[in-house]
DNA sequence: ATTTTTATGTTGCAACTCACACAGACCGGT
DNA sequence: ACCGGTCTGTGTGAGTTGCAACATAAAAAT
């Protein structure tokens, strides 16, 4: 039994010298069957002691920096429902962009399948996301900058924002409530306000943890809403909030 | 073709959103066939874009060149003028700082040391290393985001600082010429040029490795230089150009 | 217009991975 | 010594991957 410590710690050892590790190699190396080999390995993702991929592994991807445990957890939802979401902005333009940890999902997203177009954002997150790719052009809002947010704040944010218009907004939210989208911090969610009304379209890109969820600024009815994308479908009384203001639904439902 | 470097740009852009990828995955998600994706990873491999795995492949190990030598190269001598700098600033209550490596040193000292002043700056890396400390009030400039430089360039960029006044503008320069000092991007140095217009007094920080070497774009000249503050004594031409122009200079020499 | 180069798809096959089930080995407590 | 849980090896079948050779198709060059 201390032989599977053991195993396990020199797989991480070995971790360090190389970034990837294949399976029947390990196997061979410390004269155990590849089944074993593969058994450490499914324990250890589990742990975060390192990423799986086929045949082998890699060293653990250091994730999501500033956002809280409970966040951390979505992180697959998110990666669903930005896919959801790049697929409904075909034929856009020019695209505002949020900030929050949705938001800059759908950024990546952004620069992974799309092209040709601008983007105006008040996220630093979102703006570095999108530059990898060269042919969208990328134009970041000013104001008094946010640490936790990693994004601009405050009035001459919004009145700048007030000099584009945006074929969609794309948006996320820490909550939604009975009247609309809400966000915890009241300086971004005049942010929000401000891009709403520049945007010919509203999506809002929300995981299912923020349904019923109230926080203290809401920044756009539910009628101001074009377009909810989540991954479970909403049930009970936001059902009825969203119905009642015709927001379309699109769901990332688990893979 | 041109297809091919599309679909190489765009398994990047996948790359920089998952820490690993599946051959077969992104054959189904860009429609060709495996074996065109299996070229493709082996090429970039070659290019050491990227590293292969069995299956798929992962980000590269070896980290960027350019950013990290480039931060690493005279971080010592950064360090010296950077400190010298803000011993100028004291008193100051407004400063506007420009991007690149060692005004964002500047930018560090002055978190650390200084308090209760506004910032202004295009420079996301410089707004990050000040949001340590909550007493100074940060504002970033708008405009087209530049990845390379992590900054804002472009004509909002200088309309909008064109709407400050500063005590101190903190500055770089990619080289110190016969008539000023000059950077290697256009847009920057636009940028600096709006941001000169707007200080009171105008402060160069650059490593001596900079003395004598000419860039594209001159954004001032030597008499709209109040103080340069460097690592060493500058000698011969660029002497004589320093104190024609009455150019201050402070010396932070190696301690 | 013809040849050459480059990019991509196709096919067949060998080697590989994976998940699962079962069995034996090992270890600690009673 | 017995028992139960944990760890490991083996075997099997289904599904994947890598490779090489060949066939097109689309640029590029002549």
């Amino acid at each position: 039994m201390k032989r599977k410590a053991e195993r396990q710690s020199r797989i991480l050892a070995e971790l360090e010298g190389a970034p990837s590790l294949r399976v029947a190699e390990l196997a061979r190396r410390m004269e155990v069957s590849t089944e074993t080999i593969r058994r450490d390995l499914d324990e250890m993702t589990a742990r975060r002691l390192l990423d799986r991929t086929y045949g082998g592994a890699i060293r653990p991807t250091g994730e999501e920096p500033t956002l809280s445990v409970r966040h951390a957890l979505f992180i697959e939802e998110r990666q669903r429902i930005a896919e959801a979401a790049v697929a409904q902005l075909s034929g856009a333009r020019v695209i505002m962009i949020g900030s929050g940890a949705t938001a800059t999902h759908v950024a990546r997203r952004i620069a992974a399948e799309m092209r040709d177009l601008t983007v105006v954002t008040h996220a630093v997150g979102v703006a570095q996301a999108l530059t990898i790719n060269p042919s969208i052009r990328v134009i970041l809002a000013p104001g008094d900058y946010h640490a936790g947010e990693g994004a601009t704040v405050g009035a001459r944010t919004s009145a700048f924002l007030a000099g584009f218009r945006a074929d969609v907004a794309v948006l996320g939210a820490s909550g939604l409530g009975p009247d609309g989208p809400s966000d915890a911090l009241i300086d971004v969610s005049s942010v929000y306000e401000a891009i709403c009304a520049q945007a010919a379209q509203v999506m809002l890109v929300a995981d299912h943890s923020k349904f019923g969820q109230i926080f203290p600024a809401r920044y756009a009815p539910w009628s101001g809403i074009d377009r909810l994308v989540t991954d479970r479908a909403p049930e009970g009384a936001l059902a009825g909030w969203l119905s009642d203001a015709r927001v379309a639904l699109n769901l990332a439902p688990r893979g």
